[in-house]
DNA sequence: GTGGTCTAGACCACG
DNA sequence: GTGGTCTAGACCACA
C-alpha cells in the first residue's frame, strides 16, 4: 500500500493537482512502482483529511494520464513502465528548475548566489 | 513609474499573486524603490490586460502587506526601508528554494543533479 | 446560443455522458457548429433540471477531448473543424449500428425483418 | 440447462442487465423455451466470471418480471408463455429501434442512409 | 455572471 | 468495502 504520510497541503494549488504530483514524484522515486495499490478514495480521504470527490478527481485525472488503472469493486493499481516515468521525471523536473530560474533571475539573483542558497536549502532539510 | 512591461503571463497561479510577486522581485532587485509611483488601477489594466478589479484586488493585498501606499485622489506610492526589503528577499527566497529543494528530493534526485539542473536552465534562458 | 430544449434523458447511462453524447450529435448534424457559445453551467443545470457539478463534468471531458474551450470568465466556445466532425460521425454512426445489429441477431431476427422494424420506427417518430 | 458459451461482456452496461437481456433474447430466438434449467448461481457466477452477488441480483430481477421460478433447494426453471414471449420481443425490440433512430434522427442522418448502414453492419459481422 | 474547486453526504454497481 | 455518479450548496478567480 502506498504511503501519503508525508503528503501536506502546501501552497493554494488545486488539492487534487497535489495529489496527482505528490504520485508522479513518488513514482520517479521508485517509492511507487507498477503494480502497487493505491488507498481507497474512502480511505485516502480520511487520511489526509480530503473530501472523496476531490480524491477521485484526481485519481480519475491519473487514469487518463494511464498512471492508475480502475476496476469497479477491485483496488486501484498502478500501471507504469519505464518510457513513462521517465517522461514524467523530465516533465517534473524542467517545471520545477524552470519557475525557479525565472523567479531569481527577476530578483536579480546571481547563478552563484543561487547555487549556493539551494546548496544550503538542502542541508538544512536534511538536518533540522 | 514602474514599468510592467516585462510582466508576462506565467503558470496558472492566480493574476493578483502574479502581480504581487512581480512587485515584490522588482523591489528586491532594486528596479522598484521607496517612493516610486504604481500605475494607476486603470492604467495597468489596460496595460497587462487584466480586469480592474483583479488589479484592485492585487493593490489592496499590496497595500495590507505596507508595501505600497494610497492616498484617496493621489497615486499609489511605494512605501519601503532596508528592513521590509530584506524581509520580503528572504521569504522570496525561501518560497522558492525550499518548494523546489523539497520537490526535488520527493523525487529522489541528488544534490549534485539538482546543481547541474539549476546551472543548465540558467544558462539556457540567457540564449534560448 | 445552443439550445438543450429537446435534450430528455433517457436510458440509465450517465447523465453526463448523455450531455456529451447530445453535443457531439449536434455537432454532426450541424445544428452545433465552430465557434458557437454553450450555455453557461448554471443556466444549462437549471435549463434541463441537473446538478452544476455533472454540467461541469461533462464540459470538463468535452474539454479534454478538444470540443470545446472554456476561459475563466468568458463563457465556453465550440472548437471543432470538418476532420473532428467526421471521426465523431464515423464513431457514433458505428456504436448505434453496432449495438442494434448484435442485439437484433442474437434475438433471432432476420435482416429484413429489422430493416422493416427501423423503417416503421422511422415513419412513426414523424407523425407520433 | 441454457448455455451461456455465446455470453460476452459487452458496453459499459451494468452486467446483471447484460445477463437479463441475454435470457431475453434467448427466449425471443427461441434458444431458451419454458421448463429449461437455469444454471445454479455459482455455477454461471464460474462460468462467465462474474461476481456470485451480481448472478443473485439479475436472477432476482428475471424473478420479479415472472421469467423464472426459483424453488427453494431446486434448480431455477425459465416460466413463460406465448404472450410473455411477444411481449418481451415488442419491448426488446422497440428499445434497440427507437434508441437507433432517435439518435440518428438527432444527426441528421437520412433513413435511406441509416439502412444503408444498418445492411453493411449485418453483413460485416456475419464474415469478420 | 462565468468558469473552477471543494465539501458533505447519498445512492448505485460490483466483488 | 471499492469504484462511480449525482445532488446541494459554498467559495474563489476572473470579465
Amino acid at each position: 500500500m502506498i504511503s501519503f504520510d508525508s503528503f501536506l497541503m502546501e501552497d493554494g494549488s488545486p488539492i487534487y493537482l497535489q495529489i496527482i504530483h505528490f504520485v508522479q514524484r513518488g513514482i520517479v522515486a521508485g517509492t511507487i512502482a507498477d503494480g502497487d495499490e493505491m488507498p481507497s478514495r474512502r480511505m485516502l480521504s480520511a487520511w489526509i483529511g480530503v473530501n472523496p470527490n476531490t480524491i477521485q478527481k484526481a485519481y480519475r485525472m491519473l487514469e487518463d494520464e494511464g498512471i492508475i488503472e480502475s476496476r469497479s469493486g477491485a483496488k486501484s493499481c498502478v500501471t507504469i513502465d519505464e518510457t513513462k516515468i521517465q517522461r514524467i521525471r523530465s516533465s517534473l523536473l524542467a517545471k520545477d528548475t524552470q519557475s525557479l530560474v525565472t523567479s531569481m533571475k527577476q530578483m536579480g539573483i546571481s547563478k552563484e548566489e543561487a547555487l549556493a542558497l539551494i546548496e544550503t536549502a538542502w542541508r538544512e532539510e536534511e538536518q533540522p
